[in-house]
DNA sequence: CGACGTGTTGAAGACTCTCAAAGTCCGTGG
DNA sequence: CCACGGACTTTGAGAGTCTTCAACACGTCG
C-alpha cells in the first residue's frame, strides 16, 4: 500500500479527540496510546484492506470518508458500514478484515498496533468503556439500516440517505438554522447504490426525480440544497419524530 | 405483562453459562451477579418491549426464541435480530427499548436490575469484555444480514435463513455427520418474511419451489430436511468457504 | 481531440408484491 | 364425534417497481 506519512499530532490537540475511542482517556492513558500510534494517509480510492487480509492495526478515522462493503461471488456488493471521522476501524481480538475497507476521499488514520492496544483494552478500561458504546451505537446503526434496506422503496431510501447526510453535515457545521440546507455529496451514484442496495441508475432516476418535484436542488452533479428539510423527512418513510439514525 | 416466576437456577448448573454474558465471571463474580438475578418466563408470542418502553432490566435469554423487530409508521417492519439462548437484550446505560422484543416460542429470560448491573459492569471487566465481544459479533451478523437484504434474490434469502438455521441446530446436537439434517423452523412463514424483507407469499413460493426442486423436503409445514447440505449452499449465493454468518 | 470516469435517460423485461381465493391443521364447543 | 372458526399456508393472476441493457451527455486529462 502506498501511503503516505503523516506529521505526527499531540492527542490533545487531535480535532476528534473528544469522539473516538479515546474520548474517555485521562492524560496518563493519552500517554500510553500516544506512545503506539502512528498515522497513515490513504488517497481517494485506495483500498486500505481487502476482506481476509492479515490487520496488524486498529484505527481510528481522524479526517475522510472510508466505506465498509461486502462482496458476493458474482460480484453483487453491498456497503454495509460508513467510517466517518472518530469511527474506529478493525477488532481487538481478530487478526482478519471482514470486510473491504476502501477509502472514498483521501483519509487520515491513526493507526495503533493491534497487540499493544489490545493490552491497553485489558488495562484501561476507559478505552474498552468506549469501545462498547461506540459498538452499540454502531450496531444501532446498522438495524437502522436493515429497515431501509429490506422494507424501503427506492424513492425513501434515497430520502433517507439524503437526509442523514444532511444532518451530519449540520450538525458538524453547526449551521442549523432550520431553514435550507447544503452539502455536497461525499459518495459517488454507485457508492450510493452500494449503500442503498440499488443500482446506479435507480439512485440517479430518483435523485432527478426529487430534483423535478423540487424536495431538493441540484447544483453540479454532487452539491445538493434541501429548501424544506421536513419535506425531505415526508420522503423517507419515517417516524418524523422518532429516533434517528445516525 | 403476564410472566410466570421460574424456580430459582444456579449459575453454576446454568446451560448457557459458557456462552452469556457472564461466560468469563470467577466465582466470586457470579455471586454477585447471583444476587441481582432473577428469571421471568414470557409465552409465545407475548411482547416483551414494545420501542420506546423504559426498560428497568436487561437480560441474558436462557431458552426459547424472541425477536427484535423495527417498524415504519405505515405498518412494514423488519426483523433487525434474532435472540437465542445465551443472547443478551438491553443496553446498558440507556432506558428505552429501541425495538419491540416479542417472544416467538416461550422464553426464559435471566434478569437483572439495570442499575446494579451497569454497576456491575464497572465493578467487573470480565462482564464488560464478554459483552464487548458479543456486541462484536452481532455487528458482524447484522452486516452479513445487510447483505441479504440488500442485494440477495428471494430465493437466496431463503436458502441463506435455512443454511443458517441447519446450522445453528446441527452445532447444537453435535448431530454433524455431513449427510442429512433436519430441523423445525422456529418461525412463521411471516416471521420468516419480516426477517428477510419479503412478503409472506414469496416466502411461500421459494418454500415450495425449493421443495419442488428437491433441495429440501418438508414434513408438515414446518419440519425441514435437507437431503444435500451443499446443494442448499449453492443456492445461497455465498461463498461457499468464505466466512459464515452466525 | 479522443479516452475515460461519471452521470442521465429510455425501453424492455424480470422479479416481487398485491389482491384474492382456497386448502390445511388444530382446538373449541355443540 | 363432528362441525365450526381461526391461524397459518399455498397458489393464482395481474400490476408495479426495479433492474438490465443500451445510448448518450458532460467534464477531465493525457
Amino acid at each position: 500500500m502506498q501511503d503516505v506519512e503523516f506529521g505526527h499530532v499531540e492527542c490533545a490537540d487531535c480535532p476528534i479527540r473528544h469522539r473516538a475511542v479515546c474520548s474517555r482517556c485521562e492524560t496518563d492513558e493519552l500517554v500510553l496510546l500516544e506512545e503506539i500510534k502512528y498515522y497513515r494517509t490513504f488517497e481517494a480510492g485506495q483500498t486500505i484492506a481487502w476482506t481476509g487480509d492479515k490487520l496488524d492495526f486498529v484505527a481510528t478515522v481522524v479526517s475522510g470518508i472510508a466505506t465498509l462493503s461486502q462482496t458476493l461471488e458474482d460480484g453483487r456488493t453491498q456497503m454495509v458500514g460508513l467510517l466517518l471521522p472518530s469511527d474506529f476501524m478493525g477488532r481487538p481480538g481478530r487478526e482478519m478484515a471482514t470486510y473491504d475497507v476502501t477509502a472514498t476521499t483521501e483519509v487520515v488514520m491513526c493507526c495503533f498496533r493491534r497487540r499493544p492496544f489490545e493490552e491497553l483494552m485489558r488495562t484501561t478500561p476507559h478505552i474498552a468503556q468506549r469501545l462498547l458504546e461506540m459498538t452499540l451505537d454502531e450496531l444501532d446503526a446498522a438495524r437502522e439500516w436493515m429497515l431501509l434496506l429490506g422494507r424501503k422503496t427506492a424513492r425513501e431510501k434515497i430520502a433517507s440517505l439524503l437526509a442523514i447526510i444532511a444532518r451530519r453535515d449540520a450538525s458538524l457545521k453547526l449551521s442549523k438554522a432550520g431553514g435550507s440546507l447544503e452539502f455536497d455529496l461525499p459518495l459517488t451514484r454507485e457508492a450510493m447504490a452500494d449503500y442503498l442496495g440499488l443500482t446506479l441508475e435507480t439512485v440517479s432516476r430518483q435523485v432527478s426525480a426529487l430534483k423535478r418535484e423540487g424536495v431538493i436542488e441540484l447544483a453540479g452533479k454532487r452539491h445538493i440544497s434541501v429548501p424544506d428539510f421536513d419535506r425531505l423527512m415526508l420522503e423517507t418513510g419515517d417516524d418524523c419524530d422518532g429516533g434517528m439514525p445516525f
